[in-house]
DNA sequence: TAGATTGTTAATCGATTAACAATC
DNA sequence: TAGATTGTTAATCGATTAACAATC
């Protein structure tokens, strides 16, 4: 079972997650590894590879239990309960993080925003208030808070970083268009469109 | 030199372009395999790997002119030029791209945004009007674009998806938290700020 | 029983790293 | 020249796929 699961195997199983959880409210009860491969582009091998690092979860002959599996999935990353998130940046990006719906029923809820600017801080961000970034420390370790979205320009995004670590955060999500350097310990994944763009432009003829 | 690259080669290139601007803007001049690796956490040998894909772009003893690399970078990922891009989806993720200012000097400028809503439609975001879904297909074949950003609930998702095809896209930015199905000349990205925080809580203790 | 699908092993494939001659 | 760093080849490492016995 769990030894020392790939890096890349964690990371596709958000992605089976996200699919079983379509598939459930779609009324299916039952999934095969090729079902689910066949909508995600990847192989059946690949998915039942993937899922035997943590467990058997199928039946031969049937296949999968969608709740079941799903439950278990969740289980495994963790999100099988409600993470507190600290957001930096209340521009048009961290607002829209601030009132998507979308967290809340995959593991995340947004419990503190902070920003710098006089123009920013005190304002009313859907039900928060934002903070200044003096008081990040602070809220940041009374709520023992492990997880924080960076949105601030990227000029400041590694001072932010450095406050986060400090505070304890241990897993950063970074709007920032730019790479961060951060302690071993600490995860840092990276949200940046452009890139993503730029990752389609050599193939358009 | 360009046979049959890596889709992971192409992957790392805007990164490194990132890196590369970001040097530039600090002043330097010339960097190093080793410089560059150290900033990215990423090989010496892998950057001058990925880049012999391409070219000898260096040289012995000194290293690579940061300017130049820069160029030949965007000369291969094909962001030497403003691609226009299409958005679909004027709620609040929307209006933040609109207002994003991050896209331009890096190769790609919004030219128009849809949305079906009527409280949306006729409404001013950043520069434009906002226009709706069914005068998608001819604004985009009028002005040949390729590129399209979906920002819409993820049940319009694919048939958004389908539309956008339809009119000749053929590079898709998904917002939307769910697996597209597209043909096999057209590529997607996905950004699901909730899939790459479930990337992380499995190492949180 | 016949058909389907899992979990796992072994084979294949591809990506990363180490090492070094070339050379600035 | 001495030191540094590239571009490339070969070795290593790791991930994906194919195949199949087990079994529902």
């Amino acid at each position: 079972m769990s030894h020392n699961i790939p890096d890349i195997v964690i990371g596709r199983l958000p992605i089976y997650l996200r699919a079983l959880t379509r598939l459930m409210n779609e009324g299916h009860e039952v999934t095969s590894s090729h079902e689910l491969g066949r909508r995600l582009g990847i192989s059946s091998a690949q998915i039942r590879k993937d899922l035997s690092h943590f467990g058997g979860f199928g039946k031969q002959g049937t296949g999968y239990q969608i709740t079941y599996l799903i439950d278990q999935l969740r289980q495994v990353l963790k999100v099988n309960r409600e993470w507190e998130v600290a957001l930096v940046g209340a521009g048009d990006l961290g607002s829209a993080l601030a009132h998507y719906r979308g967290f809340s029923d995959r593991g995340f809820r947004i419990a503190c925003i902070f920003d710098n600017s006089p123009q920013k801080v005190g304002k009313q961000i859907s039900t928060f208030t934002v903070q200044p970034l003096n008081e990040l420390s602070n809220t940041v370790e009374e709520h023992n808070i492990r997880i924080a979205m960076i949105a601030v320009p990227a000029e400041k995004a590694q001072e932010v970083a450095d406050l986060l670590i400090q505070a304890g955060v241990r897993a950063i999500l970074n709007y920032a268009p730019m790479n961060l350097n951060v302690p071993p310990d600490v995860r840092v994944q990276y949200i940046d469109p452009v890139v993503q763009l730029q990752r389609m432009t050599f193939y358009l003829t």
